[in-house]
DNA sequence: AACTTTCGTTTAAGCATTAGACATAAGTCC
DNA sequence: GGACTTATGTCTAATGCTTAAACGAAAGTT
């Protein structure tokens, strides 16, 4: 067992990391605030607070409401300013947004592709795209950049997996153009992962977000934290089997939930009628076409059924639908009812089924959660002064 | 928003719990290695060390190899004599045992009850019964006691929730109980959950432990923790719908799994050709009987392909069974072979299937990870410590 | 016996943190 | 407007934890 190596005396209980912890958790506090929840002293917080401040990580902000004596001042995390890039690529679109660090999207462009080009002629002008829509902030601050794409992505390494939606794309094809481009934290992730993570309200929600596009994906977030399971495929929803001898699936195996539901299992099965792709299909629903319709309440329902096991499963606080067939009003209804029929009070129970956020919103937001949390990881603002600690030492030796 | 407070400057980074976390973690490390893995000063790491083996938190155990000068001496965790107790509770049987701070059972005793019966006059004997075992003891220092049962326990209180099948109960029966005969840090578990956390084999596992008894009830362990959901009920995978109009279920609603695949409906399938229970029914089942044999495998398909559903959603690296139904080898291993088959290669691959350990071995071990957990918990022992030093500053003034 | 590595203790010095005091600022209350 | 209250800002000496360094002893290997 190996057993890492941990900066000693360089931080205590109450650093620089610590603080801003507070200080971010609680969308600002006083000064007499953390004076009292932290113990400390006057002198040594002002310290840090000094340091926090010329670095730029806090700023004094609005004064609280006088309690009889002079108004407390808020010290906020300074936000303003800060900004995430986010990629958020889907099979026929990809969106460049810039966010705040709060995950709202501020400005954003989108562009047709087809994401089974080669990764540079994909990912090369969203790149030129983001760097212009960059050039469009004043005074703003890049952080760091956030990536997702609609195929298994490897947890710690954010190399793409198993590359069939993605054909020729090297593993670190997304980690090496963003890297040439900035030398900024990045994470890639799964879209529906990344979007689930948006779509949660609070770190205690359980939120299963279910994306039915060409293909059916799903993102679990348990109280803040996407479940990867063992191979990083939990949530691989798709290819449940409904029923024996259902029909042919493009994975091989029959009666896969993908084959029932999915918007490519839709388009074959109205194909005939005359509707060429999910841009006609969504029109024909809106129009309320009974044939469509027809079709949408029977792929809800097997959907339904099977999200039925899944909240059984996992008893979230949300189901989300999303995804070119998932964001339809009418389907997202069809498959709540579903649910909401096949499953026990107790889970039924504050039970949400809805549709989420458009899906580039939701998984900017997303990527922008994963970015602070890479930035700002519990310990990692410490480091860095920690590490500034190490190299002043070095620089001025004390005796 | 609340912030609590924070005990400032008497937690350093090194603390004597980190340091207790390290030498836990590490199951031992030589001096040496601390002040490496640490970089502490020496004087500093050995007068914690100094205080933690004072308080019995570590000792001194065997030398390590020599490298060619004087062997260092490996630093422990003090568990010797350290104890648990574990009281699990089944419908028919309840367990009273003495594990070590790893969860291995060290003794135990069992009697038979019905959990039915009033919480009192099913408590009392278990806990008179444990302070016998406790007695029998040399030189045993208690440090905390787990129950498991089989209703549904709310997470941070240990109230039992929907006591149907403990009429009688009150929500706080467990706890006053147990808190009327020991002051000692306490934990109350449902049994499946319990039994799910002692089948995990490490932290990074992701573990589905499925008990079929006379239910059907499930423990979902993510990365060495419980998974709860939004109102507790996750895993509630009994009653997940299988068919739109199947036999009906206790609950009212037709088509559950445990309708299909519980002891319960597999007794009343087979009472009438004579097997009265349970004991009967693995009996014959032993003895290669072929009603029993077919009932059996009827109830394993459809529970296995259930739990086809609940793999593909989680991806675990192990699909555990237990209860009087699931530890049948035969049982688990058409469970196991439905559930491979319907299942995708990715989710399949290094998918484990197997029968648990007796069921009151792996509660008894989940419940001891779960007390010291409760004890040993990140800032716990700090905790100890940091309140000392408020009170020996407060009877000691400085000045 | 020489060498190597760990153990255990001690020193003075360094540094962060503290309590407390004091002055100032900016509100409320009458 | 004046008294009162509460927060801010800065300073000081005292305190006590942590450190580096050294040294002698212990316990192995070669």
């Amino acid at each position: 067992m190996t057993v890492e190596r941990v900066p000693a005396g360089l931080v205590g209980a109450t650093s620089h990391g610590h603080l801003l912890e507070l200080i971010r958790a609680a969308d600002g506090l006083s000064r007499q605030q953390l004076l009292s929840t932290t113990g400390m002293s006057r002198a040594t917080l002002y310290e840090r607070l000094d340091t926090l401040t010329r670095r730029g990580y806090i700023y004094e902000a609005e004064p609280l409401d006088s309690t009889g004596g002079r108004p407390s001042r808020k010290i906020r995390f300074e936000d303003r300013g800060r900004v995430v890039l986010a990629i958020t690529l889907g099979q026929t679109h990809g969106t460049v947004s810039i966010a705040d660090t709060a995950g709202r999207q501020l400005r954003s462009f989108t562009k047709t592709l087809d994401v089974s080009d080669p990764a540079e002629s994909v990912l090369g002008p969203l790149i030129r795209e983001g760097q212009a829509l960059l050039a469009q902030g004043k005074n703003e601050t890049l952080l760091g950049i956030g990536v997702s794409l609609p195929a298994p992505v490897e947890a710690g390494t954010g190399h793409v997996r198993h590359p069939t939606t993605l054909p020729g794309w090297a593993a670190d094809s997304v980690v090496a153009a963003v890297n040439a481009s900035w030398d900024l934290p990045l994470v890639v992730e799964n879209d529906a992962r990344a979007a689930g993570l948006g779509e949660r309200r609070s770190d205690a929600e359980t939120v299963v977000y279910v994306k039915v596009g060409t293909g059916i994906g799903c993102g679990i977030v348990v109280e803040g934290s996407i479940l990867r399971g063992a191979h990083g495929a939990a949530g691989d929803i798709g290819h449940i089997r409904m029923t024996p001898d259902g029909p042919l699936c493009r994975c091989g195996r029959r009666g896969c939930l993908a084959a029932y539901s999915s918007g490519r299992a839709l388009s074959e099965k109205l194909s005939a009628r005359g509707f060429k792709n999910m841009a006609a299909i969504r029109a024909a629903a809106g129009a309320g076409d009974p044939a469509v319709l027809g079709a949408l309440e029977s792929a809800a329902e097997v959907l339904g059924s099977a999200l039925a096991a899944t909240v059984t499963t996992l008893n979230p606080d949300r189901l989300v639908l999303g995804g070119e067939v998932g964001s339809m009003d009418f389907f997202a209804q069809q498959v709540g009812e579903r649910v909401l029929a096949d499953v026990v009070d107790r889970i039924g129970e504050g039970l949400v089924v809805e549709t989420g956020h458009q899906e580039d919103v939701a998984a900017c937001s997303g990527l922008a959660t994963l970015v602070m949390r890479k930035i700002f990881a519990p310990g990692a603002v410490d480091q860095v002064f920690s590490e500034e600690a190490v190299r002043t030492a070095s620089g001025n030796p004390r005796r």
